[in-house]
DNA sequence: ATTCTTGGGTAATGATCATTACGTTCGGGT
DNA sequence: ACCCGAACGTAATGATCATTACCCAAGAAT
């Protein structure tokens, strides 16, 4: 276990090797596939040698947990919601959904998601977590809105966090879904927004032209 | 390329071989991925030879292709919606969302999601083709009906197509992505009725209490 | 300077397959 | 009963790795 104290200015070498390691590895899982990604390929392009390699992570497995674990913070942290905000349903909704929506569909969120998709099976445990540092969270913080604005009357939201799922699910999945099979597709800003705003006048108001 | 006539009574030979591959081999790729599916492993559930195997269906990613075709054309077959009726929207949405979300949330059309989404990089074909004939045809064939009801002056939908995507995606990845990360989480009726039913209000009337 | 530790480079080692080759057997058409 | 092509079963063949072994260089500590 890597201790953070370390001699003041030869940084620590381990340290950079493993910073290399683990980008190197990241874009080769990226682009390979779990199963196709070739270590010796890690190695070649971090430089370095198969044997440090192996004594900093164990194996394959090992290697891949730690990309996937840094390859998760850096996108979870970056969706940290403003949801504290009292800003007006619709203002709301649209800067959140904006967010969200960019963030996912940058090509290595969603590439790591298909990772994720993919292994679920195999690494169950990882799977879970992923649900409970992104998902989850930026649910629970939009639930939380949602709650702040029916008292401010402007909404109804019996199931906040029911809601919130439908609203998510609405503004990411038109292009998330089209992104995960088209790896070349990637949304522009334009298109962003503009699915957003659809969504959140069909969230708020609804199709119908009279009550249904 | 097989033809459809054969003599009445011996039913082809061949024709059971194909089929009795195909089966085995959709249960291996489901179970294993495909990296890790392993041609011999077919052949040993399936009876037969790989001799035959090859010669039927070339290499590995052709009997991948030809189960993905099975599979899809299965899927899409049971979704062929009732969007030739003329039900009143709550409805005929009701139906088609339950139908649609029952459909998508079987352990196997799961699994096949997870492996097309997988190799979406690696085979842009096999992802292209999923998306023509499933998606595709669901979101026209919704699209379809809500015109319909439009000239029933029950709704307003300028870009049908667009609205029949925001629609599906409200109704299913709420459930499909739970499932997608959980391979052991299979929703109940129950939960799938409620979450549709959700779902159209929302989409029908939205949560506004008042216009916004 | 010398030992000791850690990383580097290269080449085993051992598995695991996809894919093919080969000799045998079987069914059914004559 | 005889023949032919299509299946069978088994065992190559050849790749492609993950993982390990070995041996050498360099830096730090003594």
């Amino acid at each position: 276990m890597p201790l953070t104290d370390s001699p003041p200015s030869p940084t620590n070498r381990a340290e950079l090797r493993r910073k290399a390691f683990l980008q190197a590895a990241r874009e080769v899982f990226l682009e390979q596939g779990y199963e196709a990604a070739n270590m010796s390929e890690i190695v070649r392009r971090a430089g370095g040698s198969l044997t440090t390699l192996y004594n900093q992570f164990g194996d394959k497995k090992g290697i891949f947990l730690a990309t996937l674990d840094e390859s998760l913070s850096e996108i979870t942290h970056a969706m940290e919601v403003e949801s504290q905000s009292h800003a007006p349903a619709r203002d709301g909704l649209t800067r959140i959904g904006i967010q969200f929506v960019s963030q996912l569909t940058r090509p290595d969120s969603l590439e790591t998601y298909r990772l994720i998709v993919g292994l679920a099976r195999q690494f169950p445990d990882v799977a879970k977590s992923f649900s409970e540092k992104g998902p989850d969270k930026v649910r629970a913080a939009l639930a939380s809105y949602l709650m702040d604005r029916e008292e401010a009357g402007e909404i109804s939201a019996e199931n906040p966090t029911q809601l919130a799922s439908l609203f998510l699910d609405m503004v990411r999945m038109g292009l998330q879904s089209r992104a995960l099979l088209d790896s070349d597709f990637r949304p522009t800003q334009e298109e962003v927004e503009a699915t957003v705003s659809r969504a959140v006048d069909i969230f708020l108001n609804g199709v119908a032209t009279r009550p249904l």
